[in-house]
RNA sequence: GCGGGUGUGGUGAAAUUGGUAGACACGCUAGACUUAGGAUCUAGUGCUGCGAGGCUUGGGGGUUCGAGUCCCUCCACCCGCACCA
């Protein structure tokens, strides 16, 4: 019997169907594992090859769990609000929820070709109404909530309202604005509109006002890769920077746990330094200057107050408060002009700046210990939103202010002493401080405690915890996302009752912006006239809390049960890509950490373990096409002179040997040979091209490795390559191609080698042409150990995610046992089971074959016993000076002088030895043998 | 600019702890079988040299009996940088 994988895949899916055989309950005498995947977005392409790496993954190790005896979650959803399915909407009239039905029904059943073990019945959208009452509902929490710093946790807000009630605020700095005082007279004393005003300072979602990429064009908000050179990527129409009211979310007050609680989970060592890179923690002063003939002050914060003395200008972000209080008149053209180059850029664009650019306010600040006067300057690579924004310039510590002042002709302050030699910032900490007053002779780190102790007893500074993680913009002026749970009245902001959820996103018929900066809600009569915010939450609210949904799925009375929370508890492994570390990752840990916070959970971490998996790339095919001439020219020969004969054989003069690239779809080339004719049929236009072709007779394309995508022909879908190999061959490939988390470029060749490997595989249980093979002769000691050996290292490779080597090692055990002419039952019944997780499909096939009544996603995981895969003996290296010479067999429990004289008497040893004695002889025992000579 | 990652044969890669570099595949070469082969099987395949051997893990330097692995330094490429999700 052949192996014919359609038949037998679509046999065992019917099967588990029927059976409903991965339902999950939450009740359950085994130990709970929960594996997750980041869901997907339902993108109107489709799934393409490098989509299902990660679900593969996590499809092999939950099948391995539930095999090894435990309870296993393993849930798929969708992440359906966005921005695509709206600007889809926006081109072609089609509503977003019909494209995203329309989507996610083919992404299901894409999902399910490639036969993953997903409880559907768990199956969420964030879309869904039934979801994001929920979604709205811990809105709501967190609108409801402060977060208490001396408890270091959120807490309801009445509780916040009792206290300022009988004792003002003078416990509770106000996070939104620390200016804020106030005492219980004056709070009892404030109408409500003052009371919402500043309780709004304090809540864990906001709302309050920030800058965003404006584009008046296109009348909408743009990210800033949407943004290039100051205009829209699309339509290159001016962006300008626009103060919009937006709500946020208060993370910055969580800075610290989420900082504190990486230290409780298990994620990579490099995926935790982007979370502590991005939450950006620093230590160090906030320093009050004021600016001469003014009333003005302007606040810096500095990690290196030590080299106060060595202040030789300060700069201000181009947006600062208090800049058109402090430019001079002379200069404030200037300012007004640089500020209009500022506007036009992005804060990427700033950054990421090499030249130096900058402007003089004309206004001087004066040093807080020495009343020099320093000047003040403006530039673009001061951000607003960092520190203060406004930083103290110490060019001889910091290279940054140094190249700044260079270009500014800026005199510069020694107070490092020898070690600064005045071409570049000394930046380091190991020097004493000179010029510096009555911190002379200090360490920095001595200095540091000095200046602040000096600062705080002076009124002027104080020591400063300073955060580079800003609070998180938590609304877009779009329409397809979660509506607030807000009314508006009076300039307030009311929250809907819990019973008023959720409150349904309204069905429009036309997705363009609304008036002034708002979103198409603002468009909606009805919406408009009920005072609903017109704003909706971001993508990532649904995703912030999905892992919490999937343990209770169709609760209606609450986001998921305590006892259902209790039960899954964290996710244990949860899979998916780097791209995510500082987004979802630290907003789902925020929420988390805030639920706990407030009784609803109880973990305050998500994700126990993190494994990341790389990217799939496209490898992309590009063909030359000289524009003159309309020939195509193959890559190889694309810096050939072409004879004559060539030419006029295609009847042309000449080529003026200048080729455009273009991009040809990757369907139509075998490795790199372009199929001229498909291509024709593919493209018309170019059905009268010629193509010239090369020694061989062959036309070949160029490679170039790129990101999968449609523009760019390279998209390889799944389902084809499943038609042709089978959903075993493409998982088992998928896993075979390298270790999951690097990002490799797609190669549809090399999945050959896989599917011989499961018909060969196949051929140890049926005979093309003699039929079943299996028999019950009793196991051979090799056969025996080729299986141990391997079910020990495939347990180990699966265990840490090493999928590759543990493919790997099931085509070793396949060889040696085609080798040993193996066809026994005592072998392949538990090499059924073994390979269950990877390949289900061709495993349930042949349980079946085997006799067994019950499915094989049912079975135990083999065990492998410990006397068959011992050795007694070792073929040892024995190296000459580091380098291998020769292999000698030895006991692994002989003695090392037994070992050392048969190595010295060996002949190729004697022929390096030259007569000499060793100098060394070094033995690791299980390992090699060195003698140095 | 800042942060993170990756560099090993013609290609994807392996080497889990400092101990035989290139397992397992793709591709290629030669052969067997076959009406046929895009099936299957056998042998070979890092580079170089007739050979003993020499060289080889992005480049350079170091530590060590021994380095793909540890340290220093340089280079190239990929990803993220807050409204893509």
């Amino acid at each position: 019997m052949e192996y014919n994988f359609q038949r037998i895949e679509r046999n065992a899916k019917n099967k588990w169907k029927e059976q409903g055989i991965y339902k999950v309950n939450n009740d359950s005498a085994k130990p709970k594992f929960y594996i997750l995947d980041m869901f997907p977005y339902p993108s109107g392409a489709g799934l393409h090859v490098g989509h299902p790496l990660g679900y593969i993954a996590s499809d092999i190790y939950a099948r391995y769990k539930r095999m090894k005896g435990f309870n296993v979650l393993h849930p798929m959803g969708f992440d359906a609000f966005g921005l695509p399915a709206e600007q889809y909407a926006i081109e072609t009239g089609q509503h977003p929820a019909d494209t995203t039905k329309k989507n996610i029904a083919r992404y299901h059943e894409q999902l399910d070709n490639i036969g993953f073990c997903y409880d559907w019945d768990r199956e969420v959208w964030t879309s869904d109404p039934k979801y994001y009452k929920w979604t709205q509902w811990i809105f709501l929490q967190l609108f409801n909530a402060y977060f208490d710093r001396k408890l270091n946790r959120a807490i309801p807000i009445d509780e916040l309202i009792a206290t300022f009630k009988t004792e003002g605020n003078s416990q509770y700095p106000c996070p939104g604005d620390d200016s804020i005082h106030f005492d219980t007279a004056a709070w009892n004393a404030y109408g409500e509109k003052e009371q919402q005003d500043i309780l709004m300072h304090y809540r864990l979602a906001f709302c309050g006002y920030g800058e965003v990429n404006w584009c008046e064009a296109l009348g909408t908000v743009l990210a800033n890769d949407e943004v290039v050179n100051g205009v829209s990527e699309r339509g290159g129409h001016p962006v300008l920077k626009k103060k919009l009211r937006q709500w946020y979310l208060r993370i910055t007050e969580y800075a610290d746990r989420l900082l504190q609680g990486l230290e409780t989970v298990d994620f990579s060592e490099a995926m935790k330094e982007m979370q502590r890179n991005w939450i950006g923690k620093s230590v160090g002063a906030q320093i009050s200057f004021k600016i001469q003939d003014t009333t003005s002050n302007i606040a810096v914060f500095t990690t290196r107050p030590d080299t106060i003395f060595g202040v030789d200008f300060m700069v201000l972000a181009p947006e600062h408060d208090l800049l058109a209080a402090i430019a001079t008149d002379a200069q404030k053209q200037k300012v007004e002009d640089y500020i209009t180059y500022v506007k036009s850029r992005s804060e990427r664009e700033r950054m990421a700046e090499k030249k130096i650019s900058g402007c003089f306010t004309g206004a001087y600040a004066i040093h807080p210990f020495s009343g020099k006067a320093i000047p003040v300057w403006i530039s673009e690579y001061v951000l607003a939103g960092y520190g203060t924004g406004a930083i103290m310039a110490v060019p001889c510590g910091d290279e940054r202010d140094h190249k700044f002042a260079q270009h500014f002709n800026i005199p510069i302050t020694n107070i490092i002493g020898e070690k600064y030699k005045g071409e570049e910032a000394y930046s380091e900490k190991d020097f004493t401080l000179v010029n510096s007053d009555f911190i002379n002779g200090l360490s920095p780190k001595e200095a540091a405690d000095k200046v602040i102790e000096r600062m705080l007893a002076e009124g002027f500074g104080e020591a400063k915890v300073n955060f580079k993680m800003r609070d998180a913009a938590f609304s877009r002026q779009r329409y397809w996302g979660e509506p607030f749970p807000i009314k508006w009245e009076n300039g307030i902001a009311y929250p809907l009752s819990e019973d008023d959820l959720p409150l349904e996103l309204p069905h429009v018929d036309q997705y363009g912006p609304g008036p002034d900066g708002e979103g198409p809600m603002a468009n909606i009569e009805d919406w408009k006239a009920n005072h609903y915010e017109t704003n909706t939450m971001p993508g990532y609210a649904g995703s912030s809390w999905y892992f919490l949904r999937f343990m209770d799925p169709k609760n209606k009375h609450t986001f998921a049960s305590r006892a259902a929370t209790d039960y899954w508890n964290q996710v244990d492994i949860y899979i998916g890509g780097t791209e995510h570390a500082v987004g979802h990752l630290l907003y789902s840990r925020m929420w988390t950490k805030a639920l706990y916070d407030l009784g609803y959970i109880g973990f305050d971490e998500p994700f126990k373990k993190l494994v990341n998996q790389g990217m799939i790339q496209g490898s992309s095919r590009i063909i030359y096409r000289d524009r003159e001439s309309n020939i195509f020219i193959p890559f190889d020969r694309i810096h050939d002179e072409f004879t004559l004969e060539e030419l006029q054989s295609l009847g042309v003069k000449s080529i003026d040997g200048w080729a455009d690239g273009m991009h040809v779809d990757v369907n139509l080339v075998d490795g790199l040979e372009l199929n001229i004719e498909a291509f024709k049929k593919w493209r018309p236009d170019f059905a009268n091209s010629k193509f010239l072709l090369n020694e061989n007779g062959k036309y070949l394309c160029e490679a170039v490795v790129e990101k999968m995508s449609k523009s760019k022909y390279n998209v390889v879908n799944p389902d084809d390559i499943i038609a042709q190999y089978g959903a075993d061959t493409f998982r088992m490939y998928e896993m075979f191609l390298g270790p999951l988390d690097v990002s490799k470029p797609w190669d549809t060749k090399g999945i050959e080698g896989v599917h011989r490997f499961l018909r060969k595989f196949w051929r140890l249980y049926n005979d093309d042409a003699k039929g079943w093979l299996v028999n019950d002769e009793a196991a051979t000691e090799a056969e025996l150990k080729a299986l141990h050996k391997s079910i020990k290292k495939i347990e180990q490779d699966t265990e840490r995610f090493s999928f590759n080597t543990a493919v790997s090692q099931f085509m070793i055990l396949v060889n040696e046992l085609s080798d040993l002419n193996c066809h026994k039952r005592a072998i392949l019944e538990s090499l059924v089971q073994l390979i269950c997780p990877y390949a289900p499909h061709i495993a349930e096939e042949l349980w079946a074959q085997l006799g067994k009544e019950a499915s094989v996603i049912t079975a135990e995981f083999p065990q492998w016993e410990e006397k068959y895969v011992t050795e007694n003996s070792k073929v040892y290296p024995v190296a000459i000076n580091g380098k291998t010479r020769t292999e000698l067999d030895f006991a692994l429990d002989a003695s090392q002088a037994d070992i050392e004289q048969i190595v010295l008497a060996n002949d190729v040893v004697q022929k390096w030895l030259e007569g000499n004695a060793p100098k060394k002889i070094i033995f690791v025992k299980g390992k090699m043998i060195n003698i140095v000579l």
